[in-house]
This record gives C-alpha cells, sequence and structure tokens, in this order.
RNA sequence: GCCCCCGUAGCCCAACCGGCAGAGGCAGUCGACUUAAAAUCGAUCAAGUGCGGGUUCGAGUCCCGUCGGGGGCACCA
C-alpha cells in the first residue's frame, strides 16, 4: 500500500522495514542480546550481573490456534518497551514468556480430530511464536517454556507434594510440614483430636488423622458438578448465574470426592497482605470482596434440647432479634419442625399446610426448585414456620424460628438472628409475616427509612445480667455485647468469610495427572520425588464422558480412568513392590500459572523448581527501594483485569505456602501490577443481523452501508465470528512492526481500552520516514548527518532536545508510553522544521533522538544507530541524559489576567521576584488602562505561571 | 439495587499540586511535487471540557446533583 512506484528508492517504506526487521531480529537472536544472566547456575555469567535488577513479566498467554490479533500484543509490546528503556538505563532485565498450555481448546479440538492435545498446542505455540518474534520482542529465549513441557510439569507436581505434605499452623500463622505434626502427635506434644494416643492408632487411622490437617486434601462435599462439561468446577468458575463460566452449562450442588486446597488458611494473609502491594485498588477491592472478610459473633439460640448457632456481624442489636431463620437445607430443620401449629398460629405463617412438617416439606421442595436466576429476579420474602420457638440469650424473648431461601446455607452457619430494626431483608420478611419490629440504633434525625444501618446510639438494649449498651456508639456496644456473650458462655467474637477451600481436580484429560498413587485399602500414598514427573499416558479417548446438561444425577467419569495400563502400577514406596492405583484427576488449568514466575528465574534447574540465589536476586523484598514492608515479588506484571480473582489469588496462596516452608524469599509473586486496557473494534450487521465485513464498510454522514446497504455499527471485542478481525501480519505487510508499535502505543494511555483504526496507523509511518530521512537521504541511501565538529546544535535546539529527554524519560518511567511517543514526534518535528532542507542534520540532535526512540521501534533505531557509525547495538544504552540547565529559560511569559480573565502578557527575567512580576503586570500599557488609576484589590502571582488582578 | 472508572475538536487522545484548554495522530481545507492521481512534503481550520449547581481570585481538574458509556458485586447475615 505504500509501495507506490516512483518512491524514492531509499525511502522508509514497508518493504524496506520489513528487511530491516527480519536482519535485526536475526542479530539478536545470534548474538543472545537479551539473556538476562542469572546469579548462579547454568544461566550464570562470568562474574555476578551488574546493574539494578528489573523482573517484567506478561500474563502467560494461552496458544490458541486462531493466532493473534492486534489487540493480543498490546501488553507484549508495552512491557517490551519498558524493557528495553530499563536495558538501557544499564539494568539487568529478566522478560520472556512462556505459554499455558493445558487447557480445555486443545482437548476439544482432540476429541473432535483425534489429534494429540500436545501435537495441535506444539504447532500453536510455533506458530504464536513466530508473531512474536516478527515483532521484535526481546525476550531472553532460554527461559521461555509451556506448561506442558514434563520438565515443567514435573516441578509443578513437585510443588503439589509440598502442599500435601503441609499443614496450617494457626499458632504460628504458617505452613509446615505435615511430618512436624506427625511428630508432635507421637510425642505428646499435641494431643489426637479425639484424644487416642498416636501410637494406639491403626497406620490407616493415623493417616486419616493427618488428611483432616493437609493443605491439600480429598473430601466428599458439596462441589460444583457440571455434566455438560463431564467435570467439577471451582467456586471462581461458577458464575452468579449458577452455570459454568466455560460454555455457561447448568452446574449442580453434588457431595462428591475431590481434591481441595486450604486456601482458607491463608484468608487473612491474603487480605492483609494486599496493603503491601502496589496494585491497581480495582484488583484490591475485587480481592477484598471475594475473600469477604467479616468480623462478628457466633451467638447460641437455645431451643429445647438444641441450639442454633448463627452468625452476625451486628452482635449489638441483639436486642432488636425479634425472630430467627434457617436456610430450607439446615441441618437442624427436621428436628425442630413440630408436630402440629401451636393454637395462635399467625395463617401467614403456615404456607397454607396444616401442619408444619407438610408446610416445611412443601417450602423445602419449592426451594429447591428455584434456580438461582428465580431467586434474583424474585426478590420477594417468603418462609415458613417450623412450629418452634428460640431463646433470644440476652433478654430471654421467645422468638418464632421460621426456614426462608432468603438465608443461604453456603454462608455463615445457614442461620440467622434477624432484626429488621437494622436490616433492610429482615425488614421486608418481618413485614410480609407481621413479626415485631424493635429498633436499637437510634436513627440520625430527619431519617425516614425503614431499616436503619447507619451509626447511632443504642437503644432498647439493657438486662438484668450486666449488659446495658444504651447510649453506646455501634463499634463500642458491639465490643461490649461479645465480651458479655463470651463471659457468659452464649458465644464468642469471631471472624467470617466468603472465600471457599479451592477445588483442585478436573476430569479432564489435558492437565498435570498428582503425583498420587491408592493402595488397595484405598489410602493415598503421595509418590516420592524420584518418580515425578508423573507423564500423561496416551490415551484413545480425550473426553470425559459428559451427559445431559440437565441431569444432575450423573457422575464424572475422567478420560484417564480408561487408561488402565497406567492406572495400575505396581510401585515400590518403601515396604515392597505392591499395586496401586494411580489419581485418574488431573490438575485444573491454574496450576501451572501458579508459579512460573519462579521458573522463569531458573528454567534449566534439574534439581530445584528455581535455585534460593537465583529467586532472591530477581523476586526477592528490597527494603530500601521499596520500604521496610516490602514484600518482594516480580517488578512489573501485565495483564487483563479478568484475572483479578482467579489467577492472582491462586498464585498468591501458592507463593505464600512456598514462603512459609522456605523455598522462596519474598513473601508475594507480583510486587506490582499493570492492568492493561483491550484494543476493541467496530463490527457492523446488515438489516438480517448478520455481521458483514467490517473493512469493508464505508462511512457517510454517519450513516455505515457494506454493498451499498446501510449496515449498523456494533463497539466491542474483535473476533472471527464478528467480521472484524485485524492480525499484527497484515500490519508488518502494510507497515512494519515498529510502526504497528508505535500506533499500538500511541493510541492512548496505556489502561485505557480504545478502538483500532487502521486508517490510524500512517500517522506512525510518516513519523518514523520523516526520522529516517534526517538520517538517510531518501535518493542516494547516503548518510545525511554532520560530524559533530561542522553543525553545532544551536541554544534552541539544545532546549527543545532536553526538554524532549527529561518528559520522555519520566514517560517510560511511569508507561505513559503515548505521551512519551508524541514527545518524539514533537522533537521529530522540530528538527525536521529546522533541518529537514539544510544541507545536513547536526549529529547532537539525532543520535539521541534515535536513542529514545529504540524502546518503542527498535529495529529501525537499531539500523540507524549502526548508519551513524556505531558498532554495538544500543539495547544496552546508552539513553540521553537530561542537562537540568536547558530546561530553565532566561525569562518567562506571564499571562495576565483580569478576574480571571487573560487581557495581555508581560515578559520578565526568569529569577524576578514575585514583586518585580506584580510591578511589571500592573505597569503593563493595558493592564494600567483598566486599573485606570484606581487599586486593584488583589494580586494574585503564581511565580512562574501567571498573574491574576481582582478588580 | 450497591460500589468503582470514564465523558475535552468530526475521531483517537494531551493538559503534573486547581493557574494561558492543546502535546501528538487521523480526517477535513489550502498549497508544493505530478500531464493527472496516489504516496510524500508544507501550511491551515477546529472544542471552552456531557448537563445543572457549588467552593475559589481562578475549575477540564475539588464538592453536590444529573445524564450517558464501561466494569465489578449482588439476599454474604
Amino acid at each position: 500500500m505504500s509501495e507506490a512506484s516512483g518512491a524514492p528508492a531509499h525511502r522508509y517504506t514497508a518493504t524496506v522495514a520489513g528487511e530491516i526487521e527480519r536482519r535485526w531480529q536475526d542479530y539478536w537472536e545470534k548474538n543472545g542480546t537479551f539473556r538476562a544472566p542469572n546469579p548462579v547456575g547454568d544461566l550464570a555469567a562470568d562474574g555476578a550481573p551488574t546493574g539494578d535488577k528489573v523482573f517484567v513479566q506478561d500474563m502467560f498467554p494461552y496458544p490458541s490456534g486462531a493466532g493473534l490479533h492486534v489487540g493480543h500484543p498490546l501488553g507484549y509490546i508495552g512491557t517490551d518497551t519498558f524493557a528495553r528503556f530499563n536495558r538501557m538505563l544499564g539494568r539487568n532485565v529478566l522478560h520472556t514468556l512462556g505459554f499455558d498450555a493445558f487447557g480445555l481448546p486443545a482437548e476439544q479440538y482432540a476429541v473432535q480430530t483425534g489429534t494429540h492435545p500436545r501435537v495441535t498446542t506444539e504447532a500453536n505455540i510455533a506458530n504464536m511464536k513466530r508473531q512474536l518474534r516478527a515483532l521484535g520482542l526481546g525476550h531472553d529465549e532460554r527461559r521461555s517454556f509451556a506448561t506442558t513441557d514434563p520438565e515443567y510439569y514435573r516441578w509443578t507436581q513437585w510443588i503439589f507434594l509440598r502442599i500435601y505434605n503441609s499443614y496450617y499452623d494457626a499458632e504460628q500463622g504458617k505452613a509446615r510440614p505435615i511430618a512436624e505434626l506427625a511428630a508432635e502427635f507421637a510425642d505428646g506434644t499435641r494431643e489426637t483430636p479425639d484424644g487416642t494416643p498416636w501410637a494406639d492408632l491403626t497406620r490407616a487411622e493415623q493417616s486419616e488423622v493427618l488428611d483432616t490437617y493437609r493443605l491439600a486434601y480429598v473430601t466428599e462435599s458439596p462441589v460444583n458438578w457440571c455434566p455438560g462439561l463431564g467435570t467439577v468446577l471451582s467456586n471462581e468458575e461458577v458464575t452468579a448465574e449458577g452455570r459454568s463460566e466455560r460454555g455457561n452449562f447448568p452446574v449442580f450442588r453434588r457431595n462428591l470426592k475431590q481434591w481441595m486446597m486450604r486456601i482458607t488458611a491463608y484468608a487473612d494473609r491474603l487480605v492483609d497482605d494486599l496493603d503491601r502491594l502496589d496494585w491497581p485498588e480495582k484488583v484490591k477491592a475485587m480481592q477484598r470482596n471475594w475473600i469477604g472478610r467479616s468480623h462478628g459473633a457466633e451467638v447460641h439460640f437455645p431451643v429445647e434440647q438444641d441450639v442454633i448457632e448463627v452468625f452476625t456481624t451486628r452482635p449489638d442489636t441483639l436486642f432488636g432479634a425479634t425472630y430467627m431463620v434457617l436456610a430450607p437445607e439446615h441441618p437442624l430443620v427436621d428436628t425442630l419442625t413440630t408436630e402440629a401449629w401451636p393454637a395462635d398460629v399467625d395463617s401467614r405463617w403456615t404456607g397454607g399446610a396444616s401442619t408444619p412438617q407438610e408446610a416445611i416439606a412443601a417450602y423445602r421442595r419449592q426451594a429447591s426448585m428455584k434456580s438461582e436466576l428465580d431467586r434474583e429476579e424474585n426478590r420477594d420474602k417468603t418462609g415458613v414456620f417450623t412450629g418452634s420457638y428460640a431463646t433470644n440469650p440476652v433478654n430471654g424473648a421467645r422468638i418464632p424460628v421460621f426456614v426462608a431461601d432468603y438465608v443461604l446455607m453456603g454462608y455463615g452457619t445457614g442461620a440467622i438472628m434477624a432484626v429488621p430494626g437494622q436490616d433492610q431483608r429482615d425488614w421486608d420478611f418481618a413485614e410480609e409475616y407481621g413479626l415485631p419490629i424493635v429498633r436499637t440504633v437510634q436513627p440520625e434525625k430527619g431519617f425516614d427509612g425503614q431499616a436503619y444501618t447507619g451509626d447511632g446510639p443504642a437503644i432498647n438494649s439493657a438486662n438484668d445480667s450486666g449488659l446495658s449498651l444504651n447510649g453506646l456508639g455501634v463499634d463500642e456496644a458491639k465490643k461490649t455485647t461479645i465480651a458479655w456473650l463470651e463471659e457468659h458462655g452464649h458465644g464468642k467474637g469471631t471472624v467470617q468469610y466468603k472465600l471457599r477451600d479451592w477445588l483442585f481436580s478436573r476430569q479432564r484429560y489435558w492437565g498435570e495427572p498428582f503425583p498420587i498413587v491408592y493402595d488397595v485399602e484405598g489410602i493415598a500414598h503421595a509418590l516420592p520425588e524420584d518418580m515425578l514427573p508423573v507423564e500423561l499416558p496416551d490415551v484413545d479417548e480425550y473426553a470425559p464422558t459428559t451427559y445431559d446438561p440437565e441431569d444432575a444425577e450423573t457422575k464424572p467419569s475422567p478420560p484417564l480412568e480408561k487408561a488402565t495400563d497406567w492406572v495400575e502400577v505396581e510401585l515400590d514406596l518403601g515396604d515392597g513392590p505392591r499395586p496401586y492405583r494411580r489419581e485418574v484427576n488431573t490438575m485444573p488449568n491454574w496450576a501451572g500459572s501458579c508459579w512460573y514466575q519462579l521458573r522463569y528465574v531458573d528454567p534449566t534447574n534439574d534439581d530445584a523448581m528455581c535455585d534460593p540465589e537465583n529467586e532472591r536476586y530477581w523476586m526477592g523484598p528490597q527494603p530500601e527501594t521499596h520500604g521496610a514492608d516490602d514484600p518482594g515479588g516480580i517488578d512489573l506484571y501485565v495483564g487483563g483485569v479478568e484475572h483479578a480473582v482467579l489467577h492472582l489469588l491462586y498464585a498468591r496462596f501458592w507463593h505464600k505456602v512456598l514462603y512459609d516452608l522456605g523455598y522462596v524469599s519474598s513473601q508475594e509473586p507480583y510486587r506490582k501490577l499493570f492492568n492493561q486496557g483491550y484494543i476493541q473494534a467496530y463490527a457492523y450487521t446488515d438489516a438480517r443481523g448478520v455481521y458483514v465485513p467490517a473493512d469493508e464498510v464505508t462511512e457517510e454522514n454517519g450513516t455505515f452501508f457494506y454493498n451499498g446497504e446501510e449496515v449498523f455499527q456494533e463497539y466491542g471485542k474483535m473476533g472471527k465470528s464478528l467480521k472484524n478481525v485485524v492480525t499484527p501480519d497484515e500490519m508488518f505487510d502494510q507497515f512494519g512492526a515498529d510502526t504497528f508499535r508505535f500506533y499500538e502505543m500511541s493510541m492512548g494511555p496505556f489502561d485505557d481500552s480504545r478502538p483500532w483504526a487502521t486508517k490510524d496507523v500512517v500517522g506512525a509511518q510518516r513519523f518514523l520516514q520523516r526520522l529516517w530521512r534526517l538520517v538517510v537521504n531518501e535518493d542516494t541511501g547516503e548518510l545525511r548527518v554532520s560530524e559533530s565538529d561542522t553543525v553545532e546544535p544551536t541554544e534552541d535546539d539544545l532546549r527543545a532536545l532536553h526538554k524532549a529527554i527529561a518528559g520522555v524519560r519520566a514517560d517510560y518511567v511511569d508507561l505513559r508510553f503515548n505521551t512519551a511517543g508524541a514527545k518524539l514526534i514533537e522533537l521529530n518535528n522540530y528538527v525536521t522544521k529546522t533541518y529537514g532542507s539544510a544541507e545536513s542534520t547536526p549529529r547532537g540532535l539525532v543520535e539521541p533522538l534515535v536513542l529514545m526512540l529504540a524502546p518503542l521501534c527498535p529495529h529501525i533505531a537499531e539500523e540507524l544507530w549502526r548508519r551513524l557509525g556505531h558498532e554495538t547495538s544500543l539495547t544496552n544504552g546508552p539513553f540521553p541524559e537530561v542537562a537540568e540547565r536547558y530546561l530553565v529559560d532566561d525569562t518567562v511569559e506571564y499571562p495576565i489576567q483580569v478576574n480571571g480573565k487573560v487581557r495581555s502578557r508581560i515578559t520578565v527575567p526568569a529569577d524576578a521576584d514575585n514583586d518585580a512580576v506584580q510591578a511589571a503586570a500592573l505597569g503593563e500599557e493595558k493592564i494600567a488602562a483598566l486599573l485606570d488609576g484606581g487599586e486593584p484589590r488583589k494580586v494574585i502571582v503564581v511565580p512562574g505561571r501567571l498573574v491574576n488582578v481582582v478588580v
């Protein structure tokens, strides 16, 4: 497109750019330009690494078969620019990219075609590597790997075993080896749960006890079973509508035996340590919300022989508890349901049934049939009375116990004390069922709502047993109540979390096998390290058995189950060869991405997942740079906000376990996180709603046409089915990689989403062409740059240059690539205007310009640098330094405002003090005329900025 | 329903602690080159910051309300 006939032979066209780019990519590869030395091990260089270290990382891509579109590399170009800038400052920069290659698409493709997922995965990786190479990314290629490499997942399995062989010591607040727990049981330091001496337990019983402590454990508990996918899912993979995030199939809660990770043990540290991270507040808020820590109290309400335990965040409102509610699935519902209604029962409470048992049974049936969606759409409060009354421990009041589906079994204890005066849900229910409402917090003046949830003095809250809250604020009243409950044995202060343990097994083929076998008695055994990796066997069928998506009564059947030769093994695990069965579930897709930064650090280490010295160098805490509280971690982690909870929470959890066990020195994996925006695109549909090719749509006065027919614009993702995909390969052909990189970075702030516009790319190309023309004669290809002694830059030139250097440096540091690019264009325009038609361009201007461009457009910068006579790559600098004296002007122009409107201007020496500036301003002709001899009411002088005269 | 982010020229975007609304790009217009066009080069036009209030000498920036767009959470006791 830019190859018009008749263009000068040495113009910077896409063809010339392509030739230069391939040449420099070869050069970088051949010279190992981006290899970052480690302190020790295979990747160590001679002598210790020099300069500060910088560890930059992109979120792990999944190598999709569709290849990349122009939206995908946005983050990679940003991190590359940042990494290159830091290299030019003399720093030791670790930047590479691996592949998160286990996962459903390759498996599904395998199911359809019979191709082994490894074949598809490797082909996709090869294609993606080709595209990434063409972008000119400065990656240390020695450090790249895929999670599917057995040498990698060997260590994923190894970490699993470390987690499996650990428990959480709540007193020390950290994970410890399970062997230490066993030792404590054995020597009596710690009593076994039921008090039986350790030695009196059989080995099976001992192992059962230990299993209840392990950080990775098997349990039969309610899990998310998705028949449509044939697998179970983690809570994080289930949408609010109760469907699978992938495929949108119904998900059912079923009791199944599955592997879990005890992430809840780390809930407090995962919340608290967010404060130590340099992350977007939005992501921190999402994690806090997901963990959902709330402080409150557990309170016991006696009912006949039983006790209902509730969790409340408002123990201060106990005197306002006028009824109780159990979730329909609550285990006490059966025992508390009475034979007959009390004589005076309110007809609204019975659900029209003649006995409580009938009413409850009908209500439970109804509730179980309601989908999550129904619940969401219909928030009217419903419920039925159990016939039983509980006793409020603070005032002895007899309060009715209901069953209602607005209380969920999955949170707290599945039972609540209802305080309509201070909780809107309870208020709604109380109104519906004619229950009493007692305010225990005095609402603010003028409050005319229903439930009052704000702060205020307690009222109606005192008893004869020494508890009086009246007049206390909410916080004080909570503390007082908890102390009273604890003293009288009615409850205690406690903390609740929304976070649940992490369901860690999947019924899939293309995932990491568990390093676990079961003996004939069904007892799990961890495989010893020297049996790792446990490699995936070849199978005939890659798919788990899937079922009718609506059939909740089906059971998972993993594909590995059918590989009987692999499943049934004879091993010697210490007591001679015995038969075992392998675990047939595989790990979830998140496992491999939980720790990959550690492997980037030491990718070829056969003796450890990574050498502690290398980990400390690249990831260890740096209190001297980042403050005493620095948890360590990589210096910049860039990726989309969609991983805010899942990946980032899991990875933090694993990292903390490894820290507790002493394998890493950093307490967090990612010190600084940055969410890049997305590149969006317009798509167009015709009258039938069918997508038409976006690049053939024309616009006239705000109306869009395709083949003469009107079409309608949509804005959103780029995708094959939307017919609006633009690929990097097209951009390389039309413009070259440097132009493409520059355009992507200049479109807007790195964290903003923006629409792709191919027609705008030419602006970036023109800029590079103008710069090229300053250095190279387009007709002859000869250098047109002065030797330093012939044409010296002028004072004005140097002011423009150093202003740009200062601005560009600051922009690169803060990831403001768009404004850095604009400043380079500005400087280039200045130099073009001044020297574009002169005999030659001063070297003193061109060289810094080329160097400053290098992080964004490395190929053209290397090429020009070489043509300027430099023998070595500019990868490691120099980066231009600012000379402060060119940043300050001798004189300053002040606008003079009168009542906030600019009326005139004066120019004064830069070192003039405020009085002098004021005098000059008031003496200025127009201003003096406006004042007309009168005194201004006030004069504001903002040094270096402006003067405002108030009259 | 609750919480968070964003609304600046026809379009994408700048504007640091409140201090002259414009750095850069696209498009448009005019000119140069050309037989002509494309490409290229040069010049130029362009909004008073979604809307309504408030604070201030001064508001794109701070506060309140409102509209529009995007995102998160959603009976969590």
